[in-house]
DNA sequence: CGCGGGATTGACT
DNA sequence: GTCAATCCCGCGT
């Protein structure tokens, strides 16, 4: 039930974030509080990229709130939607282009993943940013916090996970983004369809 | 300073 | 399928 790997660096976090969006998945997210380490495996993303992308929060420009998306890649990017549920996002490429990836869904309680799977071994989904946030106790009190750096939250490169088939991801377009016109339909929505 | 709406979820018809 | 919950941000006044 428990599987460790390699931490990843700021280089990871420094590629084009569609990049980062589908190499994230099959990777450990780490967290570490009072309750000890809780380690899953990321199966969903979405990825908001750039100025002019409208269902991105940075299309206004840099506020207080976005400013985070416009910093440097390998920081946590939080905020409260809806006045009760918290956004995990992890911040991607260089200072003062905005970009990140929204963690959207994870598998908690599984076995070693087996390469080459066929299905997901047995586990407990966990779909959805507010469910994850929830499961992982991630809220505004990690806002900023070094995904490279810190104790309390990280991600982890298993050897499973490193030669992942394309195969095993689909994408889709995004969610909840219907305002966004044109932005809507771009299928930046990383989905791994089996285990490894 | 007030107002509109949101990168959602869960309860209910 | 519909809808309310509930806080914060961004923008217009």
């Amino acid at each position: 039930m428990n599987f460790y790997g390699k931490r990843l660096k700021e280089e990871f976090f420094m590629e084009p974030t569609l990049t980062v969006a589908k190499n994230l998945l099959g990777k450990v997210l780490v967290r570490k509080d009072e309750r000890g380490e809780t380690r899953v495996i990321i199966t969903e993303t979405e990825a908001y990229l750039g100025f002019h992308d409208k269902a991105s929060h940075a299309s206004r420009g840099l506020t207080p709130r976005t400013k985070l998306m416009f910093g440097n890649g390998g920081h946590a990017y939080i905020y409260l939607i809806y006045g009760m549920h918290y956004c995990f996002n992890i911040v991607t490429e260089r200072e003062g282009y905005p970009a990140a990836v929204l963690i959207r869904g994870i598998l908690s309680e599984t076995e070693f993943p087996v390469k080459s799977e066929t299905r997901f071994p047995t586990g407990k989904m966990i779909s959805g940013p507010g469910r994850t946030a929830k499961y992982m106790n991630i809220d505004k009190f990690l806002n900023g916090e070094d995904i490279v750096e810190s104790e309390k939250l990280w991600v982890e490169c298993l050897p499973q996970s490193v030669n992942l088939k394309k195969s095993k991801i689909k994408s889709a377009p995004r969610v909840g983004v219907d305002y966004a016109g044109e932005w809507a339909k771009k299928p930046w929505r990383f989905r791994l369809v089996t285990s490894f």
